[in-house]
DNA sequence: GAGCTGCTAAACAGAC
DNA sequence: TGTCTGTTTAGCAGCT
């Protein structure tokens, strides 16, 4: 996979303070950077970027710095002061949350100081994200794991105010991304659609695992954030978009400082016991989120381990290209569709049998869509994946039914993929010896 | 230099 | 009708 740092380095003269952050997250953490590895190290990246700071904001400071000015202002900012920063995120000069967990830092005005300054010009700069990574965070600090494209914006202005202020192609890149991106999957937003047009976009728990390796790399230094308490829990009216940092909280201060970096911060957000909780912050979603047996993704922490494992071992046994696209699955797993989820329900992939009729284009193995316009047709389609997905949330009811399907099939003369697994694992064997 | 990846712009059509 | 949404294509640039 490419450069997943994404916000790739400009290529065009783009708003003011862009200059100021080319460098990127790259910059930070190459070898040859000008910034030792201390500072993207696992020692303690965190404190490093804020002395460094802290320290760096009354002067002579590099690019580096001004980017590491960047993670702390809008990174620790957003994501530690979770939904209590709700009002502060929307303002690019909201003060900081202090990362020992002093709210002290929301009494100081941030006008007070010349490093305030600094983080408003640095708000408006472009995030060292690519686009997936954002809607990727978006989408999983949404309590529902899902959100509909203009939620989508929101949070991205919200947590980039370089957005609010930018052109809006931005939004054009992002539905791109959510279109392109086989990372993301589309879901139906609910019966009838009542609440307002578009779908509900999540993320596919099989490239999951792709975006946390593509957020790994970035060696998002923030994330330690993540393992910051704040002073005072945020109000039970934290927007979704924030709220999950509490189980962030909860859990990430049991991990190793060393373990945890961006991935694994994104991977709290779905694995924090009791995770999985309605949303009630957005009446609008006519998804019951208290039951994740309705969720397409669902934020169970052993639902979602289940049901993505086979994913991750996929994943973990791809190359190690971390592609967010095409990073996915090798060859020789069928993917018909990008949006089409087969997480957890491997060996019951009777639609891999009847897929890949289409051409594939070529980025890996992705298959070509269909033909023009054909977006009412794929708007269809979550409803029998999202049935299937259902099923293969229940792993016991799911083992059943790939033990029937693949009996079927293999009556049938059609192999399963739970066949072509063991006969593939047979062979490495035979192959071993 | 090729291939891959990401960003941007544009066009188009459907839905609301 | 206008806006939003989703899809697709194309071009460009950076990185490996």
């Amino acid at each position: 996979m490419g450069p997943i740092i994404g916000m790739s380095p400009d290529k065009k003269a783009e708003t003011p303070g862009m200059q100021g952050e080319r460098v990127g997250l790259r910059g930070l953490c190459g070898g040859a950077g000008t910034l030792p590895e201390a500072v993207c190290g696992a020692a303690s990246p965190l404190a490093t970027s804020l002395d460094r700071g802290s320290v760096g904001s009354g002067g002579s400071e590099d690019e580096e710095l001004t980017n590491l000015n960047w993670l702390h202002e809008n990174l620790l900012q957003n994501f530690t002061l979770g939904g209590a920063g709700e009002a502060g995120a929307q303002h690019s000069a909201s003060p900081l949350f202090d990362i020992e967990g002093n709210t002290g830092a929301l009494q100081n005005p941030p006008s007070s100081s010349s490093a305030s300054l600094s983080q408003r010009d640095s708000l408006k700069s472009k995030p060292p994200f690519s686009f997936s990574l954002l809607i990727y965070m978006a989408i999983e600090q949404s309590p529902s794991k899902s959100l509909p494209v203009k939620d989508i914006y929101g949070w991205i202005v919200q947590h980039f105010p370089y957005f609010s202020s930018a052109p809006t192609g931005w939004k054009n890149s992002v539905r791109h991304n959510l279109s392109l991106n086989k990372c993301f999957r589309k879901v139906e937003r609910s019966l009838g659609k009542l609440n307002g047009k578009g779908s509900l976009w999540c993320v596919d728990p099989e490239y999951r695992p792709n975006l946390i390796q593509a957020l790994k790399k970035q060696h998002f230094p923030a994330a330690h954030a993540f393992c910051t308490p704040p002073a005072s829990p945020p109000p039970a009216s934290s927007p979704p978009a924030t709220s999950p940092h509490r189980h962030l909280f909860l859990q990430g201060c049991s991990l190793k400082e060393s373990d945890i970096d961006a991935a694994t911060a994104m991977m709290l957000l779905n694995t924090a016991p009791g995770h999985h909780h309605a949303n009630p912050c957005d009446p609008e979603s006519p998804l019951d989120l208290s039951r994740p047996d309705l969720v397409l993704v669902s934020s169970d922490p052993n639902q979602d381990h289940n049901y993505s494992s086979m994913a991750l071992q996929r994943c973990s046994s791809r190359s190690s290209s971390s592609s967010l696209d095409d990073g996915g699955p090798s060859p020789g797993h069928a993917h018909h569709r990008p949006r089409t989820c087969r997480a957890g329900s491997e060996g019951f992939h009777s639609d891999e049998d009847d897929s890949d009729l289409g051409d594939r284009d070529e980025r890996g193995g992705r298959p070509r869509p269909a033909p023009r316009r054909s977006s009412s047709s794929s708007v269809k389609h979550p409803a029998g994946k999202r049935a299937r997905r259902e099923l293969t949330a229940n792993p016991e009811l799911d083992e059943e039914l790939k033990e029937a399907a693949g009996s079927l099939l293999h009556l049938a003369g059609i192999r399963t993929s739970m066949d072509v697994n063991k006969r593939s694992a047979k062979s490495k064997k035979l192959n071993r010896k």
